[in-house]
Formats: C-alpha cells, structure tokens, sequence
DNA sequence: ATGAAAGCGCTAACAT
DNA sequence: ATGTTAGCGCTTTCAT
C-alpha cells in the first residue's frame, strides 16, 4: 500500500497538498488537485485510517455490543443502528461478548484507544461498573436492558407494563392458573417483567404460586422446552403461561406439541419481543411486540449526539400487544 | 486517557523502559519494573492500540463479513470462529454488508490500513473482483460460499452432493413430484443445489418440471411462504419440497400449516443447513445439516495462519441428512 | 539496564 | 496556492 508521501513525491507536491486534496479542502488549483489525483489513482492510494484517527481521534466507528447474536431479538434492532449510522457516515462493529467480561474489556479498550467513538450496550451481562467508568469519558448508550438511577442515557420500553398486559390478557381469556417463564432476576428487566405478572393477578386477585415461576438461565429455544417440561410436572398445573422471550415461549409452545397439548385450547400462551419466528410457528405466537428498528435509530441517533458532545435525555418507547393464535381460542 | 509519556514522567524513567515493562522485555531491572508498575496502575493507563498498531503493523482484530445477521445459518459459524479467535488472542468483528458494496469497501479498507489483519467472508453477494484484488495482499478466507477456480483458499461443503441426498431421500420415499426452492442462481451454492436436485431427478428417471423450480430473491421465512403459495398454484402440483434453505423451509411449512396442509402426509419437505428453529417447528424439520461450528474454526485458523504467511488449503466438510418428522409419514 | 531519537501515516498550524 | 514541520502514542535500534 502507498502511502501519501508515495502520493506526493508522484505528483510532485507536498504532504500537505496531497492531505488537502484529500479532505476536500478548498485552496487547491484544479491543475494540481487533477495531478494528484492521478498520482492516487495510479499508486491504488488509499488513506491510512491508522494515521488518520491517530491525528483526529476519531474514527467515525461505533461498536454495539450484544450477548450472543443467537437472539433474533437483536437483528432488528442492529439494523435500526446500522442504517442510522450509515446516514451519518458511520460505521458499526458487532461485539459478541457471550457475556465475558474479557471479552467485554477488549471492546471498551478500542473506544478508550479511540479505534472507535463510542459504545451502545445490549448486554445485560454488561459490568455495569465497568461501562460506567467507560461512560464517564466516552460516550456509551444503553439499548433495551438499562440501569436504574445510572448515569448512562438509555433507550427501552416500560417491561413492567408490557408484562402486566401480557398477563391482563391472559386473565381476561379467564385463565386463573398462570405460570410466568422469566430469566435470570439478576436481569432488570426480568425483574420488572415479574412485577408486571404479579400486579396483574393481584388485580384480579389471583394468588401468585411460586411453583408456577421458572427462572431459565438463559434464553434458547432449548431453555423453553425445559421450562415447560418441569411445569408440566407439577401437581397442580397451569393453563396458561407468559414467557419474557419469544425463543423462551417458542421453545414452551413445542414443548407443548410433544406433549400432545392443544394450544391455545388446553394451554394458552404469550411471549415477548415479537421476532420473526412468533410468527412462523403453528400454531402463530401471541406476543409484545417492541419497537426494535425505532429502538436501534433512536440508540444510534442518541450516541452519536453525545459523541457531539451534546446532553442527550433517556427515552422509554411504547409497546404493543400483538394477539396472534396462541390464544384465540 | 494518561499516555505512555505520563507513565514514563512519574516513573521517572524514559518511555522506552516503558514499553519494555509493557512488552516484557527482559532487559528491565525489577526495582524499575516495579515502579514503572506502580505508575501504570496509578494513571490507570492502558496503551493505545493506534499508536500500537500503526508502529507493528498489527492490530490482532479479524473481521468477519456477512451479508445479514438475520439468518441464524450464521450464528454458529461465528461462534466457531469467534471461539477459534479468542482461543489465540485474536478478537473478531461482524461486519453486516447487507448486500451494500459501499459498506463492503469500508471493511475492505480496514484490511488494507492495517486495523484489521485479516477477513473471513461468508457473503455471497460479496463483489469478488475487489475481494480477489485485496486477497493479493492481504490474509482472506472465504466460507461457506466460494469462487470455483479462484486463488482465495475457503472451507465449504459439497452442496450438490447433499442437494442430491435431500431429493433422493424424498424419492426414496416413494415422490415422484418434487418441487425445489431455491435462491437466486447467481450464487455458486445455489447452481451447485439445483444440480444436485436435477441429478436425483435423473437417476430415477423423473422429469424435470421447471415450474417446480422457484427462485427466491432472498432467504427470509417470508419468502417461502411467497414460494409455497405460487407452487401450490400450479395445475400440477408437487407433492414433495426441497428448500435450499431451512428458513425458507419453514417458511413454506408455514404456508402448507395455513392451507391446511398436513405435513408429511399431504406434502414433504427438506430444508438445508439445521438451524436450531428447525427442531422447533411443527412438525420439526427434515434438513441438511452443515458443521457450522467447525466451519467457523476451519476458517478462522486458517485465516490466522495465512496471516503468518502460511499456505493455506481449501477444504470441503462432510454434512449430514437429518431425518425429522417433515419425511417421517 | 536504560535513554535518546527515529519513524509508522496523517493533519493542521504556520510560513511563504 | 502551496510547502514545511510538529506531533498524535507507540516500539525499536543504537548509544551509553
């Protein structure tokens, strides 16, 4: 690779006009800025980002950093990031942290090391304190999980309410015994999600049974199916159930099919995120649908104005029941 | 961020000594060891990868193209080479190109700047013109889709080979009406596929119906919905489907559910690479599988020893017909 | 064992 | 309009 030296020796000017021609900067004759651009062309030239972003800290990439891009909970909302980015002339790298924290610090060194400009977390395995350092010089967004009374500016939407809907819905079909799938209560969203479930029985004065609560470790289809395995073998079994995540539910409602249930007639069910799948699977997935795309633009947008400089407000978007078949009875 | 300069001021040493306590250079006394230590912990310095990397020419990043997360056939490809990555101190990337050439540059030229030391490209769509031009310089592996004859080294399987197994399994049980889904033929695999199906066809002397042969733009489950409406359209219609991919397969299982359609009885179907949802479906899926996993450590030591400017060669991977409840009459 | 200094590729302030 | 030069943070050769 030619470097600008390269480039300028061949058109016979300086560094300095080569960097103007460049940059588009305008005290450059037409006969000359013509020379060296030939001499690019010529020498297959192309600018070294390293020596670029080492003069300008900056380096107009973002990084996003998610779990494990297992969940298609995520694609729509990187996509949302993505075109937002691309817009505004940046660009994104996808981090996979599988939720270890090494992992994680390599990510929070190359914004640190300025190789990128700033940060959006998906990762509820995040270490928040980690991040929060990070965010005290850097800009850093929270996407989807966040942290109570934390510093850092996110973007979610209000799981509490979308859980008690879910279950309200649930209720109304007249289901009494409902079992809520949740993942790790570490998890603010798990925990809130939880208090949505047990507001809704409450309102109707529905006892809460803690059998009939299962904490998945983790969110795979497989977790699912091992959720309502375990609570299909309780005494007293639910007919209804509430999963935080469509893989969750999706995972349950084949459990079910195995099990030879009919849904929704002997068991109802509802999930969350509304991904593309809930939509595939037979008998159709009932969900809450979130606002994905609109949560990546508005995360994307949020980062790159704090990368501004500029003071940028948290934001909680609205959700959506979307009734499908897993409970039209 | 304190830089190496701070570090060297308050250890009192020079910033050469530095960079041998940082490099675990010997030749460092340990009383200077020490302090230089002392100091490192005291500004909370971590070095630049910029200035790093634009002195070593290295910067132990991959990247790794694709042209949408949005397939899960990818995911464990990823975690195989991000394992693979990791494992030898090698972080990895995810560049979404989304089909976009203008992205694509980008990555390239993060290749050809040194921020990166080398790329895994899983896109079909990539432009293999630019991609050859920087395999002229720089580390690349291809996987999963490749350039007959061309010098790029890849891991793959034999798609018409397995294409061939598919139909013959759906032969064997006794179709004689096969429809193929496939993708756009502009991709190698895709040509590879339908031959694999024309193949079988042939052996067993079956005719070749061109309108059983539909090509999909793209692989989303929505498109074989689309597909399994227009077939199923057709005067003749076929009694048995092989889809090139297993979201398109679930995709068309949708659409037979939704005709009302019992599977296998009514129709057959065979999908293409075992994603973890083709085991969710119902009834769960007949599919190809491919070593993802093993695809992703193939490709990326090979991509890590091409970048120690080792020869590298090409492997094609077995795969295996995974016979589910879609075959099982 | 340690330091001084060159240089990786680039941009921008200053000079002409 | 164009050139000269310092310096971004680091590593490494060459001196000492």
């Amino acid at each position: 690779m030619a470097n600008i030296q390269q480039v300028a020796q061949k058109a016979g000017v300086s560094v300095a006009t080569v960097s103007r021609v460049l940059n588009n900067a305008t005290s450059v004759s037409p006969a000359t800025k013509r020379r060296v651009e030939t001499a690019i062309k010529d020498l297959n030239y192309e600018p070294s980002m390293l020596g670029r972003n080492l003069r300008n800290s900056e380096s107009r990439l973002l990084l996003v950093l998610l779990p494990s891009i297992s969940n298609p909970f995520y694609t729509e909302i990187i996509n949302g990031i993505q075109n937002t980015a691309i817009a505004n002339n940046y660009n994104i790298l996808l981090c996979e942290t599988d939720s270890n924290p090494e992992r994680e610090n390599i990510y929070f060194n190359m914004v640190k090391n300025k190789l990128a400009d700033g940060i959006i977390s998906m990762d509820p395995t995040v270490n928040m304190q980690k991040l929060n350092e990070l965010a005290e010089n850097h800009p850093v967004i929270l996407c989807s999980e966040y942290e109570e009374g934390g510093c850092i500016p996110y973007v979610t939407i209000d799981s509490e309410q979308a859980a008690y809907q879910a279950v309200k819905h649930l209720i109304k079909l007249g289901h009494e015994k409902i079992a809520l799938i949740n993942s790790d209560e570490k998890f603010l969203y798990a925990r809130h999600r939880r208090e949505g479930y047990e507001r809704a029985l409450k309102e109707f004065h529905l006892p809460i049974h803690s059998e009939w609560i299962y904490h998945s470790k983790q969110l795979d289809f497989q977790d699912g199916v091992q959720a309502i395995r375990r609570l299909l073998q309780l005494e007293e079994k639910p007919t209804a159930v509430f999963a935080v995540s469509d893989t969750l539910a999706i995972g349950a409602l084949k459990g079910m099919n195995v099990k030879g249930l009919q849904v929704p007639h002997d068991m109802a069910i509802v999930g969350f995120d509304n991904i593309s799948f809930s939509n595939m699977t037979n008998p159709t997935l009932t969900t809450i649908e979130q606002p994905m795309h609109k949560m990546g633009v508005i995360a994307a947008n949020m980062l790159m104005s704090s990368i501004k400089g500029e003071q940028v407000e948290s934001i909680i978007l609205d959700h959506e029941l979307i009734i499908r078949e897993s409970t039209m009875g």
